[in-house]
DNA sequence: GCGGAAATATAGCCTTGGCTTCATTGCTGT
DNA sequence: ACAGCAATGAAGCCAAGGCTATATTTCCGC
């Protein structure tokens, strides 16, 4: 360092900001979770575990953990060996991903990302997309498709 | 479901997806300490744990078991009780990230996210930003600027 | 040049979110 | 009606990435 308290404040912002990147990790994998499970209860009527854990890309036993996780955060209900269904706040939940989703994917292919590579993309990003981003997003597109 | 075979094809591109994205998160930590060693050794010349720590937010020992990550795949080399020091591969990795963190910040920007807010949601965002969608960034603010 | 403070390392613990393996339950076809 | 298979659940393992507490080492002032 060049002074003699020369990273205090900087310091301090790039914590906060780490924290918060770190903060967001922790409920991503519940969002991805109820929203998939929301899928499956829009599609089939019920989401069984099987379902889950094939689209998710991971094994049966990580699915039910996850699904224990969901329950725990009162976000899903389910009785042993049947489907999993989510509460009203695990739909709410759903389907605010879902639409956080659909901005994020429409936001990358309005500034020119191949549709393919939005939608790959958009799985990673909406997680760490805040509430005022996603205002931000909207507006722009809003603006961008009037003005088109 | 409704169909015989309803889901074969879009399970395996959502979990693809998925995995995709747990895959982003693997790296990205790994990404954000090779980027904050590469600052300090900038601005110090030399990067020390304790520093290292207070950036990223974590206690020295955390920031301790990283660096040891760092130096299992290759991205950092120190000695006991000495600084951290960035590889040639750590060091690319950095400036990697720093550029690629750079475009997103200014692509946030420039679609209408408040500066701080960029720099906030940058941090989490960076991390799954593909080739492809960097590039797009790139030439959307290329084509941005000159249009203005 | 030595003693104490500051920095670093080590050990041990926790949670998350993967995994495999094995037990149990439910469903279905004959 | 029940046997067998598919689906679910339970148990136990692992690595990552946090933490606290404790030991060690370096460095600086005197």
């Amino acid at each position: 360092m060049s002074d003699d308290e020369p990273d205090t404040d900087q310091t301090f912002h790039h914590a906060e900001r780490f924290s918060r990147a770190r903060a967001a990790q922790a409920v991503a994998l519940l969002e991805d979770y109820a929203e998939m499970i929301g899928d499956l209860m829009a599609e089939a009527g019920e989401a069984r575990v099987a379902d889950i854990a094939a689209r998710m890309g991971v094994t049966h036993p990580t699915a039910t953990k996850a699904v224990a996780r969901l329950k725990r955060e009162g976000l899903a209900v389910s009785r042993p060996y049947r489907g999993v269904f989510l509460t009203e706040a695990g739909q709410t939940l759903a389907d605010h991903v879902r639409a956080r989703h659909r901005i994020v994917v429409d936001l990358l292919i309005a500034v020119g990302v191949p549709t393919e590579t939005a939608e790959l993309d958009a799985e990673g990003l909406e997680h760490h997309v805040s509430t005022q981003t996603l205002a931000a997003f909207k507006q722009y597109l809003d603006t961008s498709r009037r003005g088109d």
